[in-house]
DNA sequence: TTGAAAGCGCTAACAG
DNA sequence: CTGTTAGCGCTTTCAA
C-alpha cells in the first residue's frame, strides 16, 4: 500500500488537515510544524493519490485556461483534437477545461484573455501567444500569481511558463535538407519560401535547413530566400522573379507560406516534373499537392501531441504537484509522402 | 453534476448496492429488477465516474496480465516502455499490470502463460502470440471466460479477442514503394528481402511493396524476392546470388531480416554508392547504417503505442464498460532518415 | 435476492 | 493555528 496523508499525520502527531494544508501550500501552518510535515512526507516518499484527490474535486472541478488563436485557422483543429482527447481523460479528474480565442497577431487580446482566466481562478494555462514584451509580462504576472503557464506551438523565450510543447524548428530543417538531398542531384539549386526571417522561428528552421545541407556530400545550393508573408501575391511574385534569375532551380523548401502560389507558379512555368518540393505541416493544399505528385515530402511535428501533452502537464503539476522534466518537449517529427495519407 | 448511481437507485426504488451488482454484471438480482435499472441507467445516459471507481478499488487492484516475448528482442524495449508509461498512470487507478515472457515460437508457452493469468484472476489480458490454431483457441477460451484479450504487435485472426494493436503492414509497403519510387530512376531494379512468405504478416507487406510500385508511374521492377529467414547466412548468399543475377540492382527493401548481412554483400560488391535502401523498424543495425548512409530510409510503426495504447484500451473496457471502437487500431507510420535520429 | 453501512484517500468547511 | 468531520461515487462485506 501507498503512504497516505493519515500517516504521515500519525507520525507528525498532527491532524490530516494540518497536512493537506502543508501539502497543497495552503497557509495557516506554524512553520516549524510545516517544516517537520514536509520532511516526514519526503522521507515516507509520499505520492498522493490521484483518484482520492479527483473524487474530492470533482464537486468544483479546477479550471484551466487556454489562450489560442480561433478555430478558423485549420493549423490548430488536430490541436485543439489533443486538447479535447485530454480534457475527456481529465473529466472524471476534477479538472474542466476553458478556451478563449484570440487574434494571435494582437497581443492585447491574449493578455486580456489570461487576465481574465486569472480573476476566474484559474489553476492553469495554456498559452499560444506571440513572442513580444507584452506577452511575456503576461506570462511573468500570472506564474508570480502561483499559477502555472506553459506555452504551446510557439514558445514565449525568457519567461517564466514551466515548459514549452511544440515542433524543433531547427530539427525539421534539418530533415527537409536530408530529404533534399535524397532526391535532388549533386550541385542541385534550390529556393526557400519562408514567411518573414523578422521572426526567431523562422530563422530556426531557416538555419536547421542550411546546416543540413552543408554537413551533406552533395553541394546543393540555396539560390533564394524568399520571404513569402504567407500571403498569395508576394510570394507569387517573388517566385516568379526567382526562376527568371535561376532558371535551374530544382527543388523548392517550402518553410512556410502560400502553397497555392509556389503551385501555381510551377504550373505557370510548367516546371511540374522538374521541380522537387519539401515543405512543412499538412493543410488541406498541402494534401491536394501530395496527391497529385507536385509536392514529394511534407514534415510534420505532431500537432495533435501539441495539444494533448500541455494539458497532462498541467494536470501532472496542479494534482500531483509534479514539475516538468523538460523545459522544451518537442513532439515527434514526422515525414509523409502520398501514401502515408 | 453527472449521473450517479445514487440517483439511479432512487429512480427505481433500490439500493446503490442492488444498481452497483446489474451495472457490473454481477449476479443476484431479479431478471425484472436488473432490467429496469438497466433501462433507467440508460436513459439517464449514467457514465461511471472513474475516480470513484479507482478509489473503490485502490485496496485491491485489478490485475492484467501481459505475455509477450522477452526482453532480449530489442525491438519490444519500446513497447514495454510504452506499457509502463500506461501501467504507471493507471496505477493510481485501482489497476497492476504482471509481465510473463515466453518463447513466441513455442505457442505451448503462450498458452500455458494465459492459462495461469486466468487462475490468478486477471481481469483482462494483452497478448502478443503466434497466429496459429492453438493460440486462437486459448484466446478464444479465455474471452468466453469474461475475460478480454487484445492482441498486439501480431495479431491472431478470427478469434474473440476485442480488438488489434499494431502495425498496418501493407500500409508500410505501400510506403517503402512510395519512397523507392522518390529515389530511384525509371526502370530501376529492386530486390526484396523478407523472412519468409509462409506467414500473412509478411506477404501483406510484400503485397503493399508491389501494389504501391504499380500505381506510380516509373514502372521498377522487383528482380528478387529473396526469404531471408531473418538468418545472417541465408540471406547473405542469396542475395549475393541475386547480385550475379541482376548486376543492375538498384534498390533493396529490406521488409524484414538481416541488416547486417544486406550491408555485408554490398559492401564486399563495392555497390555503397549504388544501391539505395528502404527498410523497416530501427534495430541499432539499422541506426548504424542510416548514420553511415548505407539506408536512405526506414519505416517505422510506433513500438511505443502498440504497448501503451492495449492498455488504455484494457483499461476503459474493464473499468468503464467501453468497447474499442474499432476493431484493428494501426499506430501510427514513421518515416525516418538520418536527420530523423 | 436485497439493503445498509463501512470504507477508499483527500478536501474543505466549521469549530475550537 | 489546528483538529474534526462530512462528503466525493463506488465497491464490498454483513445482515436481513
Amino acid at each position: 500500500m501507498n503512504i497516505t496523508i493519515r500517516q504521515i499525520a500519525d507520525k507528525a502527531g498532527v491532524s490530516r488537515g494540518t497536512v493537506d494544508r502543508v501539502l497543497n501550500g495552503r497557509p495557516g501552518v506554524k512553520p516549524a510544524i510545516r517544516e517537520r510535515i514536509l520532511l516526514i512526507a519526503n522521507e515516507l516518499n509520499y505520492v498522493p493519490n490521484v483518484a482520492a484527490k479527483a473524487l474530492a474535486h470533482s464537486k468544483k472541478p479546477v479550471l484551466i485556461g487556454i489562450v489560442m488563436p480561433p478555430k478558423e485557422i485549420g493549423f490548430f483543429d488536430d490541436v485543439r483534437l489533443g486538447i479535447n482527447d485530454a480534457a475527456a481523460e481529465l473529466k472524471g479528474f476534477g479538472i474542466r477545461v476553458e478556451y478563449r480565442y484570440v487574434d494571435i497577431n494582437r497581443s492585447e487580446e491574449s493578455v486580456e484573455a489570461i487576465r481574465m482566466f486569472i480573476e476566474e481562478k484559474a489553476s492553469g494555462i495554456m498559452y499560444c501567444a506571440m513572442d513580444d514584451e507584452e506577452i511575456r509580462e503576461s506570462i511573468d504576472y500570472v506564474v508570480e500569481q502561483g499559477v502555472p503557464v506553459i506555452t504551446f506551438n510557439s514558445d514565449v523565450e525568457n519567461c517564466k511558463r514551466i515548459c514549452f510543447v511544440g515542433q524543433d524548428l531547427y530539427k525539421s530543417g534539418r530533415i527537409a535538407a536530408g530529404l533534399m538531398n535524397l532526391i535532388l542531384p549533386m550541385n542541385a539549386k534550390v529556393a526557400v519560401i519562408t514567411s518573414t526571417l523578422k521572426f526567431h522561428a523562422q530563422r530556426s528552421r531557416l538555419k536547421g535547413f542550411k546546416d543540413g545541407l552543408e554537413k551533406l556530400g552533395k553541394q546543393i545550393e540555396i539560390v533564394e530566400v524568399i520571404e513569402g508573408y504567407e500571403r498569395f501575391e508576394d510570394t507569387q511574385v517573388k517566385l516568379q522573379a526567382a526562376f527568371a534569375n535561376h532558371p535551374d532551380i530544382q527543388g523548392i523548401y517550402m518553410a512556410t507560406g502560400s502553397i497555392e502560389a509556389c503551385i501555381d507558379i510551377i504550373k505557370k512555368n510548367s516546371r511540374e516534373e522538374r521541380i522537387r518540393i519539401v515543405c512543412n505541416d499538412l493543410q488541406p493544399e498541402v494534401e491536394e499537392g501530395i496527391r497529385q505528385g507536385l509536392i514529394d515530402f511534407t514534415i510534420m511535428q505532431n500537432p495533435y501531441q501539441q495539444g494533448y501533452r500541455p494539458l497532462r502537464l498541467l494536470y501532472d503539476f496542479i494534482f500531483m504537484h509534479k514539475q516538468p522534466e523538460q523545459e522544451y518537449y518537442f513532439t515527434e517529427t514526422q515525414i509523409s509522402i502520398s501514401e502515408s495519407l
